[in-house]
DNA sequence: CTCAATGCAAAGTATTTGCACGCTC
DNA sequence: GAGCGTGCAAATACTTTGCATTGAG
């Protein structure tokens, strides 16, 4: 916790910039919460503790925790940019439910290897990568099966467009 | 080609919808261009041939051809919805250079055997997936050698962010 | 005391929607 | 002829920017 901190301020100045008290503020709501949050939802938060702190300064601050090295940019296809935790929480991917909403993380050594090999023989030097799995999660497949409407033979006509893969 | 157009008209029919000269269009222009194209592209390739034809024709059409399953959207980090071609194009991932936007697909049996795996371990059902590894390409690699300007020691203080992985 | 930070409002993007008119089926 | 399709303009959603004021170093 406090690690990161130091490293927050230990950016800051190297940048030149200044310690405020909202985006000391803005950091320490973004490490109390282990999720995936959107600009909106940090806002959210942190206007609960502070009411007179701007939608403005939240994103910004969200790019400064960026380049610390303390937040990392996801995007599950609702639209909006999530941040996750990047200190000292490596790398790995994402299983997304699009009934629920509900993420899974997952890390696969092999995977990786596989895609470094990849790369290698394209020569393409990698400097990030994400993959994302669009599905159906454990439970909602439970929850489906139970409630087993539409056991209709009729196909519905329209049908549903793939999940965005924002 | 025309089973592309077959399977369109099919589609359409089915869904009660109808036959226009712009679906047809914007359907042949699709086709002709084996490229990434935004909604953007499209119009405007579109709009040469036929100036009469709206943007919002194109996005519609655009969702028409996914839920055809003739075309599948991609994001590769500059914000904007692209498009490729699904119809006998089986699944792909993409390498993005940040440097130059060139896009290399490949594919390996490999890399989605783990995949399956993996998913499978969770209960989860996928349905549908994306791996995008951001980095820079070959030849971005060379010209930057080339130029080697920026030999200077001092390191710059404000950096910049990772890709957007969008 | 200087220059960065803040927060409001306005501007940008990319995409979607309301609606009157036009065209398929 | 009924109802979908079209294209414009307006609306939306998310994010960024301009600018005058405030505040950190």
């Amino acid at each position: 916790m406090t690690e990161e901190k130091e490293i927050f301020h230990q950016h800051i100045q190297r940048a030149g910039l200044k310690r405020t008290a909202q985006r000391d503020l803005i950091l320490d709501v973004f490490l109390r919460t282990e999720k995936h949050l959107s600009s909106e939802d940090l806002y959210r938060l942190v206007k609960a503790e502070e009411p007179n702190v701007g939608h403005t300064t939240v994103y910004r601050t969200l790019k400064l925790l960026v380049e610390a090295g303390l937040a990392r940019e996801v995007r599950f296809g609702d639209g909006r940019t999530r941040y996750e935790h990047n200190y000292k929480h490596p790398h790995h991917d994402h299983m997304i439910c699009t009934e629920c909403g509900r993420t899974i993380e997952f890390y696969s050594a092999e995977l990786e290897a596989i895609q470094d090999a990849i790369v290698a023989g394209h020569r393409f030097k990698p400097t990030q990568h994400s993959l994302r799995i669009f599905g159906v999660c454990a439970q909602c497949q439970r929850r489906k099966d139970v409630n087993s409407e539409e056991t209709s033979a009729e196909p519905r006509v329209r049908f549903a467009s793939a999940p965005n893969t924002q």
